[in-house]
DNA sequence: ACCTGAACACCGTTCAAGT
DNA sequence: ACCTGAACACCGTTCAAGT
């Protein structure tokens, strides 16, 4: 799986997917950099030849899980649209993963990883001629709430999991994998950001054509 | 200074009180239970009286940094200038401690800490007639942004004042503590939130009014 | 170029026992 | 009610040395 081909070592993608999976087997606080070590059969001094600290890592892993943002497809949408699609797409992305929005969250912090949401959001709204301040705002907005928000949730579903047979545990067939509807707010959310950015370009238009 | 009332031990209060001072004067890294037992004239263990375990402790610090949150006068304001005073006033209680949007943010994700946004908020709400759900949302997009945007912005902030003198050092005087202009586009993204909550609750009345 | 082996300087938490 | 003393089971990072 994780090993490499014979004759050669292990390279920095096989530290970071590697440690993709076991952050998704057994979450944020077991990921220790001993714990990627023995599951690459090497010794922990190892991982410091590919990576300075953990923390430039973790970024790796975040950028593992953040890859799938690249290949949404903006075209022949309106702007407003395009701010409930990527928005939508991040909580999924981070949902793929255990404990992935706490971990993008502290990434995206520090720096150390790019925007999600901002590159695809300003392919629309150049096409629609947004301005490209108020473009950044609205992609810092969707970023800082989605990330948050999932953080929240995705605690509550870890919480969930492991006090799960304490209290009403009758639910539907594997009703863990099926996301709650809670994802209702969600969207509302989204659609006030999608709003809120409208109101800002038709402030900004009506200023120029006074 | 933290040192409680002679005869009488520490309290929960002197505990966490101390933390936030150590909190503030060598930042999160730095905030061990060592740290503060040490800075109490205490063992390490006796800190476990008082606090289950370390993140209950680092939740009170968090509530104490939130605190004045509840001081903000919402009276005669229409809602949309009550999201822009709770979301700069939120802003200004995270920065007024080094780390402390790193700290809140955590505790809010694990839900040991109330929301600082959505009572005062609904006060508002409300009073104006907007429905509860869609004041619900605004309040969750508000804190998750200004948390989220602030957490960067602190440690942008950090890491300029490590690295401060291999760079251009020269600035106007004491342009640390004065809050740089990047605020403006803190404020604008407060300003897209209230006008997309002010969008939906439109769109609300208009289906109520057909 | 990539890894071993061993050490350093720490962590959070537990628990019997004291007063 | 509040704390001591000592231990347990870990951490991330460094560095000389190997191949």
């Amino acid at each position: 799986m994780s090993a490499p081909a014979s004759g050669r070592r292990h390279s920095r993608d096989d530290v970071s997917r590697t440690a993709l999976r076991l952050l998704d087997e057994y979450g944020l606080p077991d990921l220790t950099m001993r714990a990627i070590a023995t599951s690459l059969d090497v010794q922990v001094s190892a991982l410091y030849w590919h990576f300075p600290n953990k923390q430039s890592l973790l970024a790796a892993v975040s950028a593992r899980i953040l890859g799938p943002m690249d290949q949404v497809d903006v075209e022949d949408l309106p702007t407003s649209d395009v701010v409930r699609l990527l928005g939508g797409r991040l909580r999924e992305c981070l949902l793929a993963y255990r404990d992935g929005a706490e971990l993008v969250s502290s990434s995206l912090a520090l720096g150390l990883v790019d925007s999600p949401v901002q590159s695809q959001l300003m392919r629309a709204t150049r096409r629609d001629g947004v301005p490209d301040p108020l473009a950044l705002v609205a992609a810092e907005t969707v970023m800082h709430y989605v990330v948050g928000f999932t953080f929240h949730e995705q605690q509550r579903l870890s919480a969930d999991a492991l006090g799960l047979l304490d209290t009403e545990t009758s639910l539907s067939p594997d009703a863990v994998s099926a996301p709650p509807e809670a994802g209702a707010d969600f969207a509302e959310a989204l659609t006030m950001i999608a709003d809120g950015l409208d109101a800002a370009v038709r402030r900004h238009t009506a200023r120029a054509g006074r």
